[in-house]
DNA sequence: TTACATGCAAACCCTTTGCAATCGT
DNA sequence: ACGATTGCAAAGGGTTTGCATGTAA
């Protein structure tokens, strides 16, 4: 029997996390997760991108729906959002999710993604010192990569 | 003499900063800087709380040239801006401002600071790493605060 | 059958923009 | 006086909501 893709793991965990909350198995569900899963593993899309994406294979959906969908996905482990300045919300796939954090350009707002050890002791240590359970963190740092193909693309960060 | 104040201090850098941009020193533009500095050194506001706060005070500002005038302080160093969530901007002062990065509790949502020496030795790894300069970063710890006036405001955050 | 989901469009919220009136310089 | 700045209200852009219709169970 050969090993399960990605996607055929996603859709067990979305269809048990489904029966549980007594949730209906909608094609649409399924088809947000399905397009999520195609993407790169670490590849991010904002719902203008799913839908465009989805509307263009002849799904007929809306952006409602894939609201709604995307906020189950967050709640099932599926999927992970992410804010990196102060529009739109990006997300990726959770699976095979080795938790890392981001580096996006000032220029190009090319993101890049990295994990370091040392935040976590930082975490460790601010759970200490501030009596707080830490259930989550995010990290984003700014600067003006060197790739030769840099190029600005639109506004700079304001922090 | 006297030591100036940090108020003090702000306005003059502010003035500079107006002389040196061709901007004009509106007595708006110093109301916003004074309403920002007239708080305490680590509060967070948003816009829509200076203009009640400014409005109760009988000032007649628009939410406008608040907006405007925080790009200003933003510009000229006097304010720093944070997004944490998705929601509103919150501004805080820049002066006297070491570094900082955010702890922000997932019931109360009460914001707390704190500064780890790790964290800039993770962004000159990275900076090595990427081949990118680091201009700036932002990190936000989400935890349960065990605070006995810890209370749920509202939603729960999403990453 | 029946209540949950969907699609659509309107409502929302924060922020930005357009414009006539105002006010620094 | 000139043109930047203001206040107001309308427009924008992403997200949420309300509701009639559709559909999984």
């Amino acid at each position: 029997m050969a090993e399960p893709t990605l996607l055929e793991k996603a859709k067990q965990i979305f269809e048990k996390f489904l029966l549980r909350q007594g949730s209906r198995k909608t094609p649409e569900r399924y088809s947000v997760l399905e397009e999520l899963y195609l993407l790169h593993e670490d590849e991010h899309i904002d719902v203008e991108g799913l839908f465009l994406k989805m509307r263009n294979k002849g799904y007929t959906i809306s952006r409602a729906t894939i609201y709604n969908t995307l906020d189950l996905l967050v709640e099932s482990g599926l999927a992970v959002k992410h804010q990196f300045k102060n529009k739109v919300a990006l997300y990726e796939q959770a699976l095979s999710y080795t938790h890392h954090d981001h580096h996006v350009c000032n220029q190009c707002q090319r993101i890049r993604e990295f994990s370091d050890p040392r935040l976590t002791e930082i975490k460790e240590t601010m759970s200490r010192e501030f009596a707080s359970t830490m259930s989550s963190h995010a990290l984003v740092l700014y600067g003006d990569c060197q790739l030769k193909d840099c190029v600005h693309m639109n506004a700079t960060p304001t922090f």
